[in-house]
DNA sequence: TTCATTTCAGAACAAGTGTTTGACAAAAGC
DNA sequence: GCTTTTGTCAAACACTTGTTCTGAAATGAA
C-alpha cells in the first residue's frame, strides 16, 4: 500500500502505480501522472521505465499512443477478472403479482458467474429459501442458477412459478400426470397444471455460501 | 455485430463502437478512432455525441483527457465485472508428496468468486471427489472455497493434509480426542493427530456445477 | 416552396502527452 | 586518482487528440 516507500526501486514504483491507477481509473495513467505517483520529477525517466517494463513484458506500451497502457498477466498476478471471463447475475427477489418475471429491477443481490459454466445461455439466480429440496442436496439460502427455458424433461430440477410464487421441484410423472416433486418427504408433489404453473428454467448450477 | 448499419441512429454506433473497442483494447478510443468505427467523417460530431452520452449517463466523459473515455453501468448493461468485485481462485489439484501445497503451478482449473462473500481471506478450492460429505450436502464434484488457516473449532467442515492427501472433514472430539468425521455413516471417523495431519483451512463456500 | 432545425463535414486551433536530447551527480569499476 | 555507467532532471520538440467554429447538406414543419 505504501506506494513510495524509498527502498522500492524506482522501476517498481512505477509498475506499481500504473498497477493501481488503472485498477483506480480504468483507464491509463499519463507519463505525466506516473511522475507524481511514482515520486519521479523527469518524464524521461519514466518514458525509459516504461519501454523497459515492456521488454521486460510486464505491461504493453503502444509508442505514441496516449493512456494506451495495458497490465499483462494480470489474471495470475493480481487474480483480476478479464471482463470476458465472468458474467453478472440478479437474483430473483420477491415476486409480485401480474409483473413480468424477468423485469429485475434491483441488482442488489446478485452474483458473479463463470461464463464456462454456463455458456452462453440466458441465467438467472434463485434464492432457496425452505428445505423442500434437501434430499437433491439443495439447502436452504444456496442461490441456485437457472437457465431460462420454458420447457423441461422428467428428472430435470426447475424453477417454476405457481400462483405468483417462485419455486424450485423436480419435475417427473405420476400415473402419466406431470407433478413437480419436493426432495423431502415431509412434503407432498405438486400437480403439475400449464394453466397455474409456469416454467422458468432449469437448475444448472448451485452457490452457497451460508455457514456450515 | 452489423456495427455500422444504416437504420441505426448514429449515436448508437458510436455507443455501441466505444464498448466494442474498450472491450478488445483494454482502453478508450480517441475522437477519431471513433470517427473511423461508427462511420462518421467528422471530430465534432463525435465529439457532441460523446457529450450526449455522458449526459445521458451511459458513458463517463473526462473533458480534455485523452482516451479516458468510461463505460458506465457496464454491470446491467453488459454484465462483465469490474476487476475489484471479483476474485480468481486456483483449485487445488493432485497433491505430490513434499511438494508445498500452496505452490499452484496452474491455473488451468479455477473459477472466479465474489469479493464479497470470501472478504479478504487467502482462498483456494478444492474439489471434492467421493461422497464421504454426503450428509452434510457436499457432493461428488462440487468445487469448496477454503479460507487458509491453521486453526479450526469443533463443529468447522474443514480440508485436511492425511499423508499428503487432501481430504475434506467435519472437525470434532470423541471422548476429549480430536476427530475428523465424515458425513457419510458408510465412513468411520479418523483419529486427528497432529502429526500426520495438517489443517489447510476452513470450507467457506460451494459451488456445484454437475448435472443435477 | 420557404424557413427553421438538425446533422454532419472540414478545417483550424489549443492542449495534453509521448519522445528525444543534453546535462549533471552519484555510484561503480579500473 | 580517473573513467564509465547509471539514475535523474529539465527543457524543448513533435505528434496525437480534444475542442471549437463555420458552413454545407439533409430533414422537417408551415
Amino acid at each position: 500500500m505504501a506506494a513510495t516507500s524509498k527502498s522500492e526501486k524506482a522501476i517498481d514504483r512505477v509498475y506499481n502505480y500504473v498497477k493501481l491507477y488503472i485498477k483506480e481509473n480504468a483507464f491509463s495513467p499519463s507519463v505525466r501522472d506516473i511522475c507524481k505517483g511514482a515520486g519521479l520529477k523527469s518524464t524521461s525517466s519514466v518514458h525509459a521505465y516504461l519501454r523497459k517494463l515492456d521488454e521486460m513484458g510486464l505491461i504493453e506500451y503502444r509508442p505514441g499512443m496516449r493512456r494506451a497502457i495495458i497490465i499483462k498477466n494480470s489474471d495470475e498476478e493480481t487474480g483480476t477478472a478479464t471482463p470476458a471471463e465472468v458474467v453478472k447475475l440478479p437474483c430473483l427477489g420477491k415476486i409480485t403479482a401480474g409483473q413480468p418475471i424477468y423485469a429485475f429491477e434491483d441488482y442488489s443481490d446478485s452474483l458473479y458467474v463463470n461464463k464456462s459454466v454456463i455458456g452462453s445461455d440466458e441465467c438467472f439466480l434463485l434464492k432457496v429459501s425452505g428445505t423442500s429440496m434437501i434430499n437433491a442436496h439443495i439447502m436452504d439460502g444456496d442461490y441456485l442458477i437457472i437457465k431460462k427455458q420454458s420447457d423441461c424433461q422428467e428428472g430435470d430440477i426447475i424453477a417454476a412459478l405457481i400462483e405468483d410464487e417462485a419455486t424450485v421441484k423436480r419435475f417427473g410423472y405420476l400415473n402419466g400426470d406431470p407433478y413437480l416433486f419436493p426432495e423431502n418427504d415431509m412434503y407432498s408433489p405438486i400437480p403439475f397444471n400449464t394453466d397455474a404453473c409456469r416454467i422458468l428454467g432449469k437448475v444448472v448450477g448451485l452457490h452457497r455460501y451460508s455457514i456450515f
